[in-house]
DNA sequence: GAGTGGTCTAGACCACCTA
DNA sequence: AGGTGGTCTAGACCACTCC
């Protein structure tokens, strides 16, 4: 009583929608395992190849995963870790808590971060204009860390710092040298935060991003291009966030200007 | 030099990576049409399928796009329309400008929107208690809204306004009945905007989506779940964005408190 | 009509997981 | 060993675009 319409959309597509249809319903719960490829392919009257042109579809939805040789399971949400506006507040600095280790252990996960290289070079013109700083010159530190949730991969983290404000600092060592970590020895430094400038965009992974991500089909990473700005309004650091979206998410709780 | 020591990868990706270094080296020009897949498949000694299958690959990662019977084509990046945490600043009211309007102005595109439907309804449990209202009557008024820049869709826009608030202002009406648009309704009911909190997420779009907002493969969309907050705290007004990410992004300058 | 991408069939071999 | 997904070949027909 269904397919006597004669439905002229591709059968690949008719298989996804009626799978999709019976996720949403709860006919197969998350975590649950789908029937096989070969046995779908009989139900549905279709060669193996559509079904699995179908399970690709759901799999970019982000609704299924496929696990070789153990089968395709419905994915499970998880919760998301929220890196919020007030990330940078006093508040956290004082207490000596860090945002994202509270918001790990919010949900019974352990926080930690890796460095993964430290280098002093030439920024390109467009960073170089952010930071005022000179792009002829190795004007800039660059640092790169990878953060952790247990065993996943959650973000990466790239902070440029001109070469004037971290000259003599200890920043080009792994280990921040100051109590009050990174924007601890901005502050000895002269700059206060006072304002943050966040921007803010979302798009697929480049193959790089989903290796070292560990990223599953159907997840963006959402890309935050962070600026603080001290009392003088003036800029003097830059990190760029690139997070998997399945795991996270952001929180602006701003005033209106 | 090249294929001699046995890659063990899959072609298809194999043949994805070369087609994409030729890329981002330039050797495609953005816009520029690939050889047709049959040619493709002869210079990789493939068949045509895995042609398809390396092309999909890249379309997913937003490199490329297929057109039904012209070709494939490098994709052209568009520049982002740009959705401000000042969004809602006095100054724009009085000014009579609108932001989106303002920054389709600036890429020479004409910004508009429509009106879907204005409908009161039983919240669900979690938007009444964003709200603080009953979730046993209908006590909200949702009002959905798409937004065009020349001809594309760029946003789909749902407002949830409390039925004790747009009780007799004409917020049921398609037309907003004042100058200062939805939120001068909102300050003449005494209600002024103090703070905002927005909860952004990204994700694969659904299929309705897709369709609503004429999506391409490999393009996410970012979600932003915005609640308006009076001078008394209190919230009145919640707004999710729907946004293609391909020509969306935000931005947020605050100050830290 | 010629060329392009979209899709499907039929069958095969492989890699991986569980037992 | 047997089941699962991952991938590829070979060939076909269709729908769409452009000339």
């Amino acid at each position: 009583m269904s397919d006597e319409v004669e439905d002229r959309r591709p059968l690949s597509r008719r298989i996804a929608d009626e799978l999709r249809k019976e996720i949403e319903d709860g006919r197969h719960a998350p975590g649950a395992k789908l029937p096989s490829q070969r046995k779908l392919a009989e139900r549905f009257g279709a060669v193996r190849n559509t079904v699995d042109e179908a399970l690709k579809i759901l799999a970019q939805e982000g609704l299924v995963i496929a696990e070789h040789g153990r089968g395709v399971f419905v994915r499970v949400k998880q919760p998301l870790i929220r890196l919020g506006s007030d990330r940078y507040s006093p508040k956290y600095r004082e207490s000596g808590l860090s945002p994202f280790l509270v918001e790990c252990a919010k949900q019974g996960k352990v926080g930690k971060f890796e460095v993964l290289g430290i280098e002093r070079i030439k920024p390109d013109k467009e960073l170089a204009e952010q930071l005022k700083v000179s792009d002829k010159t190795k004007s800039v530190v660059r640092r790169e860390n990878v953060f952790y949730a247990d065993a996943d991969p959650v973000y990466r983290v790239t902070t440029w710092i001109p070469w004037s404000i971290a000259q003599g600092t200890g920043l080009l060592q792994p280990e921040v040298p100051h109590q009050y970590g990174i924007h601890g020895i901005f502050e000895d430094k002269g700059h206060v935060m006072t304002r943050i400038n966040d921007e803010i965009t979302a798009r697929m992974p480049t193959p790089d991003e989903v290796s070292y991500l560990n990223l599953s089909p159907g997840v963006p990473v959402i890309e935050v291009m962070h600026t603080s700005i001290d009392q003088d309004g003036e800029p003097y650091e830059v990190t760029r966030f690139v997070m998997r979206a399945d795991m996270n998410g952001l929180s602006y709780n701003v005033p209106v200007e």
